[in-house]
RNA sequence: GGGCCUUUAGCUCAGGUGGUCAGAGCGCACGGCUGAUAACCGUGAGGUCUGUGGUUCGAAUCCACAAAGGCCCA
């Protein structure tokens, strides 16, 4: 059996943490802890996978804080947890970083450069940073399965998904439909909504022309029906013009010519103007008027005025403009009214050659010559730019514009109703995002833009022939007689024909689908199900517990619950902790331009990664922002580390001098009141945290154990110190007890600080046998016992820590030193039971505290401020005692370490120190303690009080 | 334009179901302890709990409206 010894204080925490991360890897700690919930209930996490192509961020780190405590709870718990890590490899993300280090910007110049040897590059790029990664994920302490990590990009995730595709396409649910769309010219590809969710996507005070036009009615005579838009370059593609049949319109005059908009709008007439009729929107349907320009072919009920409900009048002129390819509304509307519809914007953002005089151009730059061009013919009747709101690709910032085009779809909104059920069963961290931020976007889900016109991604895989138009979607490789592991990336899977019944030859759809569909497949496509581990995942689905940021709520938590509702009905997950964002000290988002992005590693170099850990669990609630520096993070959470730590370093000095050690009196129940209170409290803090826990609440666990922490150091410690010092049995009590706070603090503490947590837990607990492996992480996680009564002890320490506090206040106001001791204090209003009394005596330096009975609602005490002689010598010599340990540490001693003292004072402190001879001579280690008339050279001259004196030291050789 | 969140001492934040809930930490001032000491502890000053109405015997706490900030959507 080892001993304990005495550590270092204050820790160097970033050192004290690389040194354990060395120890586990020895022990093989990690391992081991999995292996000890082998036979526990499984309890399920699913790992939202993070692109490698870029180096983590501190949000990062607070995400896998979050994860990673309640992983480790459930595994001291006793539970099998389930810590499988994944990569997110495909997309656009990875397509644009490449184009950059190639120096290429669009899809000609791609294909130019070759598919394969791009894809080859994305391939290799979206693992560039892995090992930043990982050493971010080692250095945090998130113990979770690299080795065994899935890829979005291998053939077995990759069939998985194909299968998925399939079950989905068999219900009717996959589909290929012309819909407007948000487009990037520059990628060339529509994108989701959910990747419009992206936060920075929509931009504010974008400026864009705001144009007021007259559509002249053919057969009325210089009166015209004013339409707005802040999209000029839709202008050529105009088709109809909509308006509300159930909203008020008047016809005005302005000198010879007429104009005609809503009653609501008169305000964006420029000059003076007469209302000459009013009429309803009803009246104005059927009305034709002459096309702006003579791209677009005539056509039955083109350039017309048709109803729509959708028009309003919040702004413009009440009459709607509308361009069948560049609005949602707008392609509705036209295909309902039987229109022909036409693009005169090719796929690259730029004018077909169908429009004349802007052919070539990119459809933003040529809105000031459309502008122009209007003017010139007298259409325009008002251009004033405007700020809005307006999308930007969330990866290349450039504009976004509303597009048609061919895309394939999953119709979502066929399992609204699942979707809004399985997410109203979820439980939520923090629980308003259900209703809330989810439970909105869901209320008004659209289909899911499912096919990108891209290259690295997961073929979308169907299949058609050309000649009878039959469609086919696969499942697996095995269907296109393909072997296991094949790469069924572009461009080798276009190569791959089937042979339709027909006898045609069909060939794949170009497209790959958006890579947020591979994320949402994981549950499943991490166990290449069903081809293999049917049971695994029909047992792991769906997750007990996922955790990630709240950028995640549109984006990983809705693929996820919409896949696992599509495919199975159920929700994918059971509990969600969803932590808000990180920001700068001032609350301010981090960016690369501000230059106030804290870097990941920095700040855990400074601080130690527990300090950030603890700050994140402690700092605000689950929800609101965190406002991060490392100077904040060692403020609060390294202070309270440190705290914790020297406690056990306390401990661990008094033991070891004590010679005391672990073992033996476990069980036994302590007799001092400072014993049985701080076990109390101990209980009682292990039953807040423990419920807590298991309600995904790490906050107010957190800061239930920190109270606990600080009771020790505050006032058990406090109040005990001199019983560290006492007699053996009084020593062996308060280290036992002590030590019986500090282990289980440990316990409660690991799953949040693993790092500390383990480090205090084994300089507590050395362990029996050499080699046999002691680690927190191997204990079970303290639980409460069974619910009983409050003990009455921790209100009595309530009150009677209470009432110290106002004594303090009394001898403050008096300037009574605390070393000064008093003859009693009176506390009046309640009976505190004599071991009380003896505690408070001892915290306030008073002979006596008397209670004189009488129960008050609010009990005080008075301190008894006459000084006797006595009393006043009392002070002297413990002024003097604590000079003399002052002076044994200037000289280098150490505790125990047995002095010589040889004194020269007056008569009055002479007579003080002898009176207390025999206390100062054990407190002072000091063998003799004489008076001397005269000192030789290299006595101390001190005060004590009024009084000097001079003080000689000469060691007595080492302790015993 | 809509949804959600936030607004409590100089700063960062706690304050289930309305009645010692006006708090903590940091900072500041003053002090104590003096073998946890490049540590620890205490005392004190500081807030009409964003504003305005309302419900109530009683509201930081519930309701309505407003303002400011943040996130998200349109």
């Amino acid at each position: 059996m080892s001993g304990l010894k005495p550590v270092q204080s204050p820790v160097d925490l970033p050192a004290l943490e690389e040194d354990v991360l060395g120890f586990w890897d020895r022990e093989g700690t990690f391992q081991r802890s999995q292996e000890r919930g082998r036979e526990g209930e499984r309890f399920v996490f699913y790992e939202g996978p993070p692109t490698a192509n870029g180096l983590p961020g501190v949000h990062h780190v607070l995400a896998r804080a979050f994860k990673d405590c309640f992983l480790r709870y459930q595994q001291m718990r006793g539970r099998r947890v389930e810590r499988r890590g994944g990569w997110d490899t495909h997309g656009l993300p990875v397509e644009l970083e490449v184009e950059r280090s190639l120096r290429i910007g669009s899809k000609q110049e791609i294909e130019q450069f070759g598919v394969e040897e791009f894809n080859r590059l994305c391939r290799a790029s979206v693992v560039e940073y892995i090992d930043d990664w990982e050493r971010l994920t080692r250095r945090i302490g998130f113990w979770l399965d690299l080795k065994t990590a899935y890829r979005t990009y291998d053939s077995e995730y990759i069939e998985s998904v194909w299968w998925s595709l399939k079950q989905i396409h068999e219900r009717g649910w996959l589909f290929r439909g012309f819909r407007v769309a948000p487009y990037c010219p520059r990628c060339q590809t529509s994108l989701s909504s959910h990747e419009l969710a992206q936060p920075g996507a929509y931009r504010d005070d974008t400026p864009d022309p705001g144009v007021t036009v007259r559509f002249r009615l053919r057969d009325r005579p210089r009166t015209s029906l004013l339409a707005w838009t802040t999209t000029p370059w839709t202008l050529p593609g105009n088709l109809a013009l909509a308006v509300g049949p159930e909203i008020d319109y008047v016809e005005v005059s302005q000198g010879e010519e007429r104009l005609i908009l809503a009653r609501a709008r008169l305000g964006v007439l420029v000059g003076e103007y007469r209302v000459e009729r009013e009429l309803r929107g009803q009246e104005l349907l059927g009305l034709r008027y002459q096309p702006l320009f003579d791209y677009l072919p005539e056509q039955p009920g083109a350039f017309t005025v048709l109803p729509a409900d959708f028009v309003s009048t919040e702004e413009g002129t009440g009459i709607v403009h509308t361009a069948g390819a560049y609005g949602e509304d707008d392609l509705r509307l036209c295909q309902e009214a039987g229109l022909q519809i036409r693009h005169t914007v090719g796929l690259d953002g730029r004018f077909l050659p169908l429009v004349r005089d802007f052919a070539g151009l990119a459809v933003k730059e040529a809105d000031p010559y459309i502008i122009a061009e209007l003017e010139r013919r007298q259409l325009l009747y008002r251009s004033q730019p405007i700020l809005h709101t307006y999308p930007f690709c969330w990866r290349c910032d450039t504009p976004l514009i509303y597009y048609a085009l061919d895309s394939w779809f999953i119709r979502t909104t066929a399992v609204k109703e699942r979707l809004l059920g399985h997410n109203r069963s979820v439980h939520w961290v923090p629980a308003h995002i259900r209703d809330g931020r989810m439970g909105n976007w869901l209320e008004s889900l659209q289909d899911w833009n499912l096919s990108r016109a891209r290259y690295w991604g997961t073929p979308l895989p169907i299949w058609v022939c050309p000649s009878c138009q039959r469609e086919r979607c696969v499942g697996s490789l095995e269907e296109l007689g393909l072997s296991p592991g094949t790469d069924v990336h572009k461009p080798f899977i276009d190569e791959v024909t089937l042979m339709c019944d027909c006898g045609a030859e069909m060939r794949r759809v170009p497209e790959v689908i958006d890579c947020w569909y591979d994320s949402g497949a994981m549950p499943f496509a991490q166990w290449h199900y069903p081809f293999e581990n049917r049971g695994r995942f029909e047992a792991d689905h769906p997750a007990d517990f996922i955790s990630e940021g709240v950028d995640q709520t549109r984006g990983w938590f809705y693929t996820l619950l919409a896949e696992s509702t599509m495919l199975f009905d159920l929700p994918a997950f059971r509990n969600v902790v969803v932590p808000s964002l990180v920001v700068d000290e001032q609350g301010r988002k981090m960016s690369k331009s501000r230059g106030n992005v804290v870097d990941p590693f920095e700040l855990i170099t400074a601080t130690g990664a527990d300090a950030v850990r603890w700050w994140f669990y402690t700092t605000v609630s689950v929800g609101l922002e965190y406002r991060i520096s490392a100077q904040r993070v060692t403020e609060t959470a390294g202070r309270f580390l440190n705290l914790l730590w020297n406690t056990h370093a306390f401990l661990l000095r008094y033991a070891a001098l004590a010679g005391w050690e672990p073992g033996g009196e476990e069980g036994t129940a302590p007799s001092h009141l400072l014993d049985r209170w701080i076990l109390a409290r101990l209980e009682e803090t292990v039953a807040e945290a423990v419920p807590a826990l298991d309600a995904y609440d790490a906050n107010s666990a957190c800061r239930a154990i920190a109270v606990l922490v600080e009771d020790t150091s505050t006032w058990y410690l406090r109040r005990s110190r001199e019983r560290f010092k006492g007699a053996a049995e009084e020593v062996a009590e308060s280290c036992s007890t002590l030590h019986r706070v500090l282990s289980s603090v440990a316990c409660l503490m690991a799953p949040f600080t693993p790092f500390v947590a383990d480090a205090i837990f084994r300089n507590l607990n050395p362990g029996a046998a050499p080699g046999e492996p002691v680690s927190v992480h191997l204990r079970p996680y303290p639980l409460p016992a069974a619910a009983g009564p409050r003990p009455a002890l921790l209100a009595e320490m309530e009150l009677l820590r209470r009432l110290a506090e106002e004594a303090r206040a009394l001898r403050e106001q008096r300037r009574v030193p605390l070393r000064q001791p008093l003859g009693g204090a009176t506390v009046r209003g309640a009976q505190l039971s004599p071991e009380a009394r003896q505690v408070l005596a001892e915290e306030l330096n008073v002979g006596r505290v008397l209670c004189p009975g009488g129960e008050a609602e609010r009990p005080t005490v008075e301190l008894d401020f006459e000084l006797t002689p006595e009393l006043i010598r009392d002070g002297l010599a413990r002024s003097f005692a604590r000079q003399l340990q002052a002076l044994r540490r200037r000289l280098g001693l150490v505790p125990g370490e047995p002095v010589a003292v040889e004194y020269r004072a007056d008569d009055e402190l002479a007579e003080a120190i002898s009176e207390h001879r025999a206390q100062l001579q054990e407190q002072c280690f000091a063998r003799s303690l004489e008076r001397r008339a005269a000192l030789p050279e290299g006595a101390e001259t001190l005060a004590v009080g009024d009084h000097p004196i001079s003080v000689r030291l000469q060691r007595q050789g080492r302790p015993a």
